[in-house]
DNA sequence: TACCTCTTTTAAATCGATTTAAGTTTGATT
DNA sequence: AATCAAACTTAAATCGATTTAAAAGAGGTA
């Protein structure tokens, strides 16, 4: 490995001079810094982040902790806060977690590392095991932003979220206004998506004894499994409209129904949540209601940088974003055979 | 920040103790030991790993480049590569990208945090600029993997990869032996799937002067747009089956050429590369060339792990994986109308 | 030449953990 | 009690870059 002072030594310089010289110091002479900038150039000198890092207390890296799962939705909050950090002079380290061991190993390598900041999208469970750990790190001046997570971020951890409970109450209204009255909802328990859809159900006076509420169906193959399921039901038994967790899960309802020889809209509507870039390319278009998340994962990026900046910054902001429905083809008026 | 010292003098010995102590050094007397354990746990210090990284030349982290697009197939290489990382006590960034530049910046942030070790993952261009880079990446004694990064990988580098080009040959002849002789290709210029393409049609005297061969045809969207491209013409001027550079891209066409009216595969055959869990589940099932991607990344991150253990190890290792074709729903004989 | 100022360079301390060689303690043996 | 080995503990050097205070050099003036 080069060193700094193997760039000094070949330039004539000590090492401090070196060292001043690559940083654009003004204490050094103009010929001097262009000598030792050449030099080290030619070397193909690369400053050892560590030590640096141990000098400077910064690192320039930024962790994201992201679910690890294939949806684009979160993928393209990613791409979206690493554009941003990178033109920052910020490098981002995704780090995929599945489980609370897996966030937790990352937050210890965080605090190891001493990154310059963390984000944290979505949360893996639905109680927020690690939150004590992550304001931990808040504590130890690592500046962090919760995005899409939608726990209690308390004061010390900024948050930038959309209102998912008024997604669900939008798009399970917009289903009752089309005249369903057998609505399902198929995802998570405890969650502000089911908080909205059930408060629906409640303003409208629906009740089915739970009978139409899916738990659990997150994924694409989620929702292919529970349309299976669905179509083997008597018709009379089956809901008339599904308003699903998320896009994924109302594709794989579409996929699966309407290889079940069960039409959608025609027989069921469909409802998705988070307007993925497909939902307007499949066929039937998707209906949904959009989730600003690329706008989201800006303001968390920029929330962060200025975090950074400004470490003993006032009380953490948390910020929300609106929805909005999205009408397309996968849904229509109850019992209306085209 | 707590510091080793400030453990130390809580635990009441010096610095050196408390070192040895904590990496468990049998020098120390096992009760001293306990004594410092639970004071470091109490104080809930965590080791400074630049500090450590810098003495002890490990960074424990492994850094894995890979294509920042939608695509399970990778994502199931990140997955399953981060798996036995961890098992092995290392952890993994993902550094997403999308062009060189992107690619250049990692590699730089790698030789600066001086990682263990490195997979890239595919290659964001055909042409590979940055091989150079990353052959100083492996002068600078940090081990490289290559993954499905199909170019020549020299003796310096492992490389992992299936057989891209019989994939497409055995896909382009189970279309012939359908009985198609208007067989497209919708893919990549100069990569092996268009070669393996080109010895099909060689072998079996097809010469279409191009007029089936589309390039840049890589994503769902894209595939939709080219279905959308070729509904609109003639019928007599259409191929009666295309081969896709991957899954997604068959699943863009046949996406879009169902819902332009022209049935899969009634009227025209479908065939994708890759094998991703979609594709099964996709109605109707799509036929496909499977590709052992997480065979593959297990054998990459061995390869790493047994390089990073021992760095002079012997001349570089190629590893080639086999493929075999999957024929499910989306390819039938040609004019064959059920 | 002597003196002073301004510019440029450098020696040395520092960041936090590790590790080796040297120092101290303990306990056994005579 | 003196001696010695074994068991522990610690001082100090080290990793590579940064940074401050001090030293050296250059240039100008009387």
């Amino acid at each position: 490995m080069i060193r700094l002072k193997d760039v000094a030594k070949k330039a004539n310089v000590s090492p401090a001079t070196a060292s001043l010289a690559l940083n654009d110091n003004e204490l050094v002479n103009d010929k001097t810094k262009a000598r030792v900038k050449k030099v080290a150039k030619e070397m193909n000198y690369i400053p050892d982040a560590r030590a640096k890092a141990l000098k400077t207390k910064e690192t320039k890296i930024i962790g994201l902790v992201i679910p690890e799962i294939d949806n684009p939705f979160f993928s393209e909050i990613a791409k979206e806060i690493k554009t941003v950090a990178k033109k920052n002079g910020y490098n981002i380290i995704y780090c995929g977690v599945e489980s609370k061991e897996d966030e937790l190993d990352y937050i210890t390598l965080f605090r190891g590392m001493q990154v310059d900041g963390a984000i944290f999208a979505s949360s893996v469970s639905t109680s927020d095991l690690n939150i004590d750990l992550i304001k931990e790190l808040a504590d130890n001046f690592i500046p962090v932003v919760f995005i899409d997570r939608l726990l209690d971020a308390g004061d010390r951890i900024d948050s930038v979220n959309s209102d998912l409970e008024r997604a669900a109450f939008i798009a399970a209204e917009h289903l009752y206004n089309l005249g369903h009255r057998k609505i399902a909802f198929a995802g998570k328990e405890n969650e502000f998506r089911m908080t909205g859809y059930l408060k629906v159900l409640k303003k409208y006076n629906l009740n089915y004894d739970n009978q139409y509420l899916f738990k659990n169906i997150l994924s694409f193959e989620d929702g292919y499994k529970l349309g299976k399921k669905i179509a083997d039901q008597l018709e009379t038994k089956r809901p008339t409209a599904i308003l699903s967790h998320n896009d994924e899960v109302a594709i794989g309802l579409v996929q699966s129904l309407v290889s079940s020889g069960i039409s959608v809209p025609e027989k069921i509507s469909i409802c998705g949540i988070d307007n993925i870039r497909l939902s307007h390319f499949y066929n039937p278009a998707l209906t949904t209601v959009d989730i600003p998340n690329k706008k989201m994962a800006r303001k968390a990026i920029k929330l962060l940088l200025s975090k950074i900046k400004n470490k003993n910054e006032s009380a953490a902001r948390h910020i929300k974003f609106d929805v909005s429905l999205i009408e397309r083809e996968t849904t229509q008026k109850v019992g209306l055979n085209i």
